[in-house]
DNA sequence: GAAGTTATATGCACTTAGTGCAATATTGCA
DNA sequence: TGCAATATTGCACTAAGTGCATATAACTTC
């Protein structure tokens, strides 16, 4: 990691990395499977905790109402220096940041997979599908703007305003004719 | 493609790809940068079309609805055959699946610089880069169940009832007591 | 049509990521 | 100590991708 935030992921090879680790090359792939695993292997370890924190919510809450919940308690493991630096390093080069969106999208399925054992009915299986769009998808948008901020407020603060924007924004009243409320429309296309 | 869709991506060597196609293998890497790219330049030409479309749909409605019709007009064009079997090969190794996320982020992200462009109140930000997300996780899932069900139904349909799922679905009423609505949670977390 | 200029195609040598396999070192245990 | 399991290593190899110099085609201008 320190190789990576003094030279950057491209620059350090991997002969480098298993000299600094006092290990063989060969044997670097006995713990990742790729260059790319180290940055991302880091992530993995807070998500255990995500899913247990939304295990212990309590029952009675709509699905959603419960994954904000059970993310608002974890996401301050996510506002270490490290984790900003690590950041930093995945939106360097095409495949890290590919790589990171996978990452959204692996949790995305975990977390409706989650959500199917909790909330089994099969006639709420599409909800529970958009619920872990909307969920992970809010947890990727506060991450950007913390992150774009360069982290000044804490992350729960986007997080609390982000879902909030869930809740009264953009498709508040979807459907229903709601037309411009009085903002002119600036487009430049026509 | 054709050797693609024959023998896998993995297993099809750039020499192989250079046979095919007359030219050398150097000569390659001046139309594509990478072995990957022969897979995601193929969907970025409809995503031009996406735009104009909402660029010509009329104004007085909000920037969801404004995207939803857009997106209903060029959908069609994700229907080809070729473009199931991109999927497919899409779907077949880790770094391939990385990357048509991150085509997802990218999109979202162009979609958000449209509607900033088009809708230009500043107090309106925040609300247009949750309505991006909304859009483009909205076409993410409908492909998704669409490739899932091998493509029997069109993709519109399923387009149409994820957007309609958004909303009347899991988060309206978000914040609002509603409570299980008689559904047993049926968890085995404790 | 010849000369020159630019863009495209190619060959070659090179770096680096990643894999398979067999040999070696290390650890844990009876 | 002896043995078995596991971890580590070296080596040879494949394949992606890059830099550079050269050749070939295409296009312009006189």
């Amino acid at each position: 990691m320190s190789l990576f935030l003094a030279h950057g992921f491209e620059a350090v090879t991997l002969d480098a990395i298993a000299a600094a680790a006092d290990i063989s090359r060969r044997t670097f792939f006995h713990y990742f499977d790729s260059k790319e695993d180290i940055l991302l292997a880091w992530e993995s370890e807070a998500e255990t905790a995500f899913f247990v924190a939304i295990a212990d919510e309590p029952e009675g809450r709509t699905p959603l109402e419960t994954v904000r919940d059970g993310l608002s308690k974890v996401v301050c493991r996510y506002e270490t220096d490290q984790a900003m630096g690590i950041d930093r390093l995945l939106r360097s080069t095409e495949g890290l940041r590919a790589r990171k969106q996978g990452n959204y999208e692996r949790k995305e399925q975990a977390l409706f997979a989650h959500l199917i054992a909790r909330w089994p009915n099969p006639e709420r299986r599409r909800d529970l599908r958009l619920t872990a769009m909307l969920a992970i998808g809010a947890l990727r948008l506060a991450a950007e703007e913390w992150s774009a901020d360069g982290g000044q407020r804490p992350l729960i603060a986007y997080l609390n305003e982000t879902f909030a924007g869930l809740g009264s924004g953009p498709h508040a009243g979807f459907g229903v004719n709601k037309p411009e409320d009085g903002i002119t429309p600036g487009g430049n296309k026509t």
